[in-house]
DNA sequence: TTTTGCGTAAACATATTGTTAAGATGGAAC
DNA sequence: GTTCCATCTTAACAATATGTTTACGCAAAA
């Protein structure tokens, strides 16, 4: 099988279950990182930046449920997929695992063919949410890399700039008034002048050399659909 | 079966058994060397720096555990995978040997089949630690060895230098914001000024020559890809 | 014609980062 | 223990990108 270029974190403290799902996964071309215990985990998830985590809920040196809390606590692990490997029904698991934001569980012993569908079907799952790219048109707006690309070209925005764009292109073909651009990129707290917000228009026009926003004179600016 | 690029040390006395176990290995893609008797193998592990050594148990001129025991004793086995070559069913050895750092026992008489199976196994089992490297572009960080690779030549980072580089490398083209960065290198408890990021960041920068790395003013720093 | 709202360019102000050097720290060698 | 060394951090200043305002022009609506 292709590799998919997707990271998996496994932590389970019996190397036996880390064998198998290493294995399983590798197969179906995922690529693997195991742990041994909760601080393992930790450590490696800060090491690899997998996009899934596969945590073993009964471990040595932090469990399973305590290794999740702390991730999430974090940012930069705020969209990293977690599943939870439990004993069959233990059903306390699974409500507290919510809490702490787990997307699946497993439960042990572990099928393979559940667990290749369910990391799949993960996968698919987020792809839309995860690369939170907007596309309209030709203009390709990629927050997480703060690039615009247009016809395959990359084009850099200034952080005001990328911003206006960005929350124009949110909901193309919509007008967003005045106040609206005012409140949601400068806030309420600083107050700035009108012609402000036409310079970035201005700059954004000439940086991407396309007219893709439409003046509503007297009402705000919009994007072109 | 294409070459596996992996050297395995064979020692046995009877020489009908290096001939089974060399042949299958051989077929598989593993490179093998052969050692008669315990001395010979240590000087053949001495020579050729074999990444899986295994050991008849029953040998003469020092048996499997003396040559187990002698090289685990040295740094440089401290990572090579020994598998013992034992009678069926012998309890003693089995224990022994774990006591000595063995890795895997297989029992004569000797199966094609397990053979191959259990030493596809361990070198999979070792595979994740040692492909740590990231690559991007012309430049390759390993977090094992703790170079930094640019062109075939080898460049001295300092810890920080070097984990701040490995960070955004993780997710190329992604930017890292500088409060991700310091949670993620300083951690939460620590706190240190917003400069200590650009004089590290300025430190990479000079000693990889390469400007591989693109500010975004008021939002962080990212890998170019 | 007058008014209103927006476009444009340049000037200005500010925030953010780059750079350098100098202490602070801590570990290794002696 | 002392000395040495590399690394880390900070502070001060320079450089630059960015953001904002100003001033003026134009066009369409009243």
């Amino acid at each position: 099988m292709e590799p998919k270029g997707k990271k998996i974190l496994i932590a389970d403290d019996e190397p036996d279950i880390l064998e198998i799902l290493s294995y399983n996964l590798t197969r179906e071309g995922y690529e693997t990182i195991t742990a041994k215990d909760g601080e393992d985990a930790i450590q490696k998830a800060r090491l690899y930046k997998p996009d899934l985590i596969m945590l073993d809920v009964m471990m040595p040196n932090k469990n399973g449920m305590e290794v999740c809390k702390l991730l999430r606590t974090q940012p930069v692990y705020q969209d990293t997929l977690i599943i939870f490997l439990t004993a069959l029904s233990d059903e306390t698991s699974h409500i507290k695992g919510l809490e702490y934001g787990a997307d699946d569980f497993i439960s042990k012993p572990v099928s393979p063919k559940i667990l290749v569908s369910k990391v799949n079907a993960l996968f698919r799952r987020i792809q839309k949410p995860d690369d939170k790219t907007i596309q309209t048109g030709s203009i390709i707006i990629d927050p997480v890399k703060f690039v615009v690309t247009i016809n395959g070209q990359d084009i850099v925005l200034a952080k005001k700039e990328f911003e206006l764009l960005h929350l124009l292109a949110t909901k193309p073909g919509r007008v967003f008034l005045r106040n609206e651009i005012l409140s949601q990129i400068w806030g309420t707290e600083v107050i700035v002048g009108d012609r402000t917000i036409d310079v970035h228009i201005r700059k954004i026009r000439q940086k991407l050399g396309i007219d893709c926003i439409t003046t509503v004179k007297g009402v705000g600016y919009k994007m072109v659909v």
